[in-house]
RNA sequence: GUCCCCAUCGUCCAGAGGCCUAGGACGCGGCCCUUUCAAGGCUGAAACCCGGGUUCGAAUCCCGGUGGGGACGCCA
């Protein structure tokens, strides 16, 4: 039987990296199996989601690559997808749960609740539901609905051993005595989590259910719901939490945890998802680069670690470089451009031309956003000289000697391409007396403005014989202009 | 506190009783290339949490301890 997976997100907050590779491994496990991934919005908590975050969550997946088969937008035989719109079902198993005797009507106010928690736990114990409700008398209850009294619905928790063998970490036990009679309706009528994806996953048909590990303690309560339904549960599979640095669960104390974020930052959506794939999960060699392809076809629940993962993220900027330096010109190009209008300037107009830049900046990048910044002085009109790069280059007095007769040198090299600019340049300093590297730093500041920059041949040709002779004369110019604040 | 999960270099993984003198990747150090910065190549340091078993033999299996994490809501 093809495989039916959920990504079950609640738009309470942006797409979290967590999220975004669970999402992930449902997706490829969907994928490597010809199965079906449902994407089921989770939006029970009327007061918490907003369909903002339902927005940016759908983003967030799409831009990673992770199209769903169901779901919001692509609809399916499941429907709705929308948790808030599935209510009636809910109510309807909740009925049925109290019909059939695995189920009870619950009056006790939330203060009282509350209290007795306190009370328990200033004894240092757990409280558990005293099941209070579920000895009222008759008359005592025709009371309470005489009144109208708000009435949840509990779950009567059987004493039936809970046991289930978890596809990463293997068979996984509870005491049915660790766990309280939990409220499956509130008393608003709206279900809470455990009855709402327990009726899902069993009409949305789900036979894998790929999530957090912080679900491994809930999974007795839905496995004794999918029993009370009478349906079969899935099969579970809990992968471990992404932590941040110092251990604890990755939050946004330690950075940015959005896969918006990322985006923004000028992550790839390719080495997000390779390095996603990688933290908790491993194809059992030492593959690190994979594409999308190669992680559908590796892709098993078995190769997921047991074990929590810290979100490390000079790896990813490692694999966001390896990323970027093997992008087709065009795709960086459009990926690009946006960060330089963004920056206030404008991509340029002669594609080969961009590509050639893009080509002599991506190395020196980890980030889209590098490139953009990188990309800066071969896009505007007078480059901005960087005062530290004037310190270390230009303090000699016979600078602007040699970037004059440099420029003037090239003026006449031709052909204009590297081989020739790299021995006229050579000439040039040795005519003058200096090691390149005099001069090759010096006309550095001169065309970029920088202490760093691609091979200066390669940006003088890539600028172009006029503009890069103007960048060296403006130089000179500039260095003989008297200029306030300088010690004469 | 109770219950549950986890435990190999700083980090992410490989390792499913002898192939381990514990392998790869990121990061870090060194060297090479070199006009700067990167990239790239080579290279180095760096780990089986502790204690008991089981076994001819344990990083691998079992038990205990310790440590870390998670869950204990009319949140999801």
């Amino acid at each position: 039987m093809a495989p039916r997976v959920r990504f079950a997100p609640s738009p309470t907050g942006y797409l979290h990296v967590g999220g975004a590779r669970t999402a992930l491994f449902n997706w490829l496990y969907a994928r490597r199996h010809g199965g079906t991934f449902v994407l089921r919005i989770e939006d029970t908590d009327v007061q918490r989601s907003s369909a903002d975050m339902v927005t940016g969550i759908l983003d967030g997946l799409r831009w990673l690559g992770l199209d769903w088969d169901e779901g919001p937008e692509a609809g399916g035989p499941h429907g709705p997808y929308f948790q808030s719109e599935r209510l009636d079902r809910y109510r309807a198993a909740a009925a049925r749960l109290v019909a059939e005797g695995h189920a009870y009507f619950c009056y006790c106010s939330p203060e009282r609740l509350r209290d007795e928690r306190e009370k328990a736990e200033a004894r240092g114990e757990a409280w558990r539901y005293d099941r209070a409700c579920l000895a009222l008398a008759p008359e005592r209850v025709a009371e309470l609905e005489a009144v109208a009294a708000p009435r949840a619905v509990r779950f009567k928790v059987p004493a039936t051993h809970t046991a289930f063998d978890d596809v990463v970490h293997g068979p996984i036990a509870f005491d049915p005595r660790s766990i309280e009679d939990f409220v499956v309706l509130r008393s608003d009528d709206h279900p809470t989590y455990h009855l709402s994806v327990v009726v899902d996953d069993v009409e949305m048909g789900i036979t894998h259910v790929i999530r957090g590990d912080d679900h491994i303690s809930n999974t007795p309560k839905h496995l004794l719901l999918f029993e009370a339904l009478g349906a079969a549960p899935p099969t579970f599979a809990h992968v471990p939490l992404i932590l941040g640095a110092d251990k604890k669960r990755l939050s946004k104390r330690h950075g940015a945890t959005s896969v918006t974020e990322y985006r923004r930052q000028g992550y790839l959506p390719a080495a997000m998802v390779n390095f996603l794939a990688l933290l908790g999960w491993s194809p059992g060699d030492d593959c690190e680069l994979m594409s999308m392809a190669e992680l559908v076809g590796s892709f098993s629940l078995e190769g997921i670690s047991g074990s929590s993962a810290v979100f490390n993220v000079e790896k990813l900027d490692w694999m966001n470089g390896q990323y970027l330096a093997r992008l087709p010109a065009g795709e960086l190009a459009a990926a690009v451009a946006p960060l330089l209008v963004a920056a206030g300037l404008s991509a340029p107009g002669d594609p080969a031309w961009f590509h050639r830049l893009l080509d002599l900046l991506r190395p020196r990048a980890k980030r889209l956003t590098d490139v953009a910044d990188l990309a800066r002085p071969f896009l505007v009109e007078t480059v901005e000289y960087d005062p530290q790069a004037m310190e270390k280059h230009l303090e000699g007095s016979d600078v602007p000697g040699h970037v004059a007769a440099l420029a003037a040198a090239l003026g006449t090299t031709d052909p204009f391409d590297e081989p020739h600019v790299e021995a006229t340049v050579r000439a040039t300093a040795a005519d003058r007396g200096v090691k390149a590297g005099v001069l090759i730093h010096a006309a550095r500041v001169a065309v970029t403005g920088r202490t760093t920059s691609p091979g200066l041949f390669e940006v003088l040709v890539l600028l172009g014989r006029d503009r890069s002779v103007a960048r060296l004369e403006r130089l000179v110019d500039f260095l003989a202009t008297p200029r306030a604040g300088t010690i004469p």
